[in-house]
DNA sequence: GGTTGCTATGCAACGAGGTGCATAGCAGGA
DNA sequence: TCCTGCTATGCACCTCGTTGCATAGCAACC
């Protein structure tokens, strides 16, 4: 199970409440990996359990306090562990795609509207993603010294990285959108040579 | 959920048993949809008692025998009906990303191996597909008529649609693993500047 | 004053998915 | 002869993920 390294991850990167993981998780993080509150709060018990997070309540003026989660030394061990587990098969499944073969047994022409939609949405992420590469990494063609930085502990070697590699993964999510783009204008095209030229 | 359709799909493809399925499941649609026997086989047998899909005993020589399963009116309908359905939100869970943003707080160069077998991995998939295309939709520079089927039912509408939108659902793989493998060379370039550059 | 909406946490129940194991016939090799 | 391996189906169990619901404080609006 990969959704309690996730959290450690966001947790690392920033502690915060299971209230604020689950809204990281409906932004940045969730459009490659998806978590509902309930699971957050579940995993955040069970890690508080097992000693893998440190708790600390912090009362907050003009709404509830919250409980603000820390990676502990044994959650530190426990991703460390995973980070270096060799396993992972990657397991997918595409609703769309089952529904686009599954189109030839129905009404193809019925489906160009479905495709569009999808098309949209992944427009739309493309749009998302560009907007926070352009805010969070500066321009990409002149990169002759990096403008000065103004987040906690700006500078040295553990954060390079840890903005390195999150604009990598922010760039396997664009390349992921305009494949999905370029795709699915080939599946409109393939489903109006039906619509049209029978 | 959307395993039954894609159990209604391949059936209406080619009619079969559970452990047929489950193999299809590993080779061709397993690449944008996985299940193993367990959930085809529990699958199956509600979807019977629903009246979705018919059952045939099929006494074998030499093997065991087999339950042959095709589709019925009422699993057609619950077809179309789904296909109809408008949403579809599509959810991700990318465990490497996870991983790699979870390397700035290890040692970013010891995930250079995993990359690389997740490359590999991608590479070997190509390849799959790509053989598959040549073999079962032919070269694709020229297209002035196609070649003899030899299939059941050959020419006509509706198994021109089959083919047709097989081959789209096959080129989004061919772009996925295609992207997926420039990205993971842009992920090994982003954590060679670690481990050399510093 | 009542409604709506946001922050914040959590329980209960259900369904989907995965692992391990069992059975059983037959083929092929050590 | 035994062991391994393939076809073929299935049960039992456990975890993961999702949905619905509940609580509670406070802010903003009508």
């Amino acid at each position: 199970m990969a959704l309690d390294h996730a959290i450690l991850v966001s947790l690392l990167e920033k502690p915060g409440s299971g209230y604020e993981l689950a809204r990281r998780f409906e932004r940045s993080i969730g459009y490659f990996w998806t978590a509902t509150h309930q699971q957050i709060y579940r995993v955040l018990k069970r890690m508080e359990g097992e000693g893998w997070v440190d708790v600390r309540d912090v009362p907050q003026h003009g709404r509830p306090d919250k409980k603000e989660y820390s990676v502990a030394d044994a959650g530190r061990a426990a991703l460390s562990a995973w980070l270096s587990a060799p396993i992972e098969p990657e397991s997918v499944r595409h609703d769309l795609a089952v529904k686009i073969r599954g189109a030839a047994f129905d009404d193809p022409a019925a489906l160009v509207g479905e495709v569009e939609r999808h098309r949209q949405v992944h427009e739309d992420r493309l749009a998302h993603y560009l907007a926070g590469e352009a805010r969070d990494f500066g321009e990409p063609p002149t990169e002759d010294g990096p403008p000065a930085e103004d987040g906690p502990s700006a500078g040295g070697w553990p954060l390079d990285a840890e903005r390195e590699l999150q604009h990598v993964v922010l760039r396997g999510g664009i390349a992921y959108e305009r494949m999905m783009i370029v795709w699915l204008d080939d599946v409109l095209a393939t489903l109006a040579r039906f619509e049209t030229g029978r």
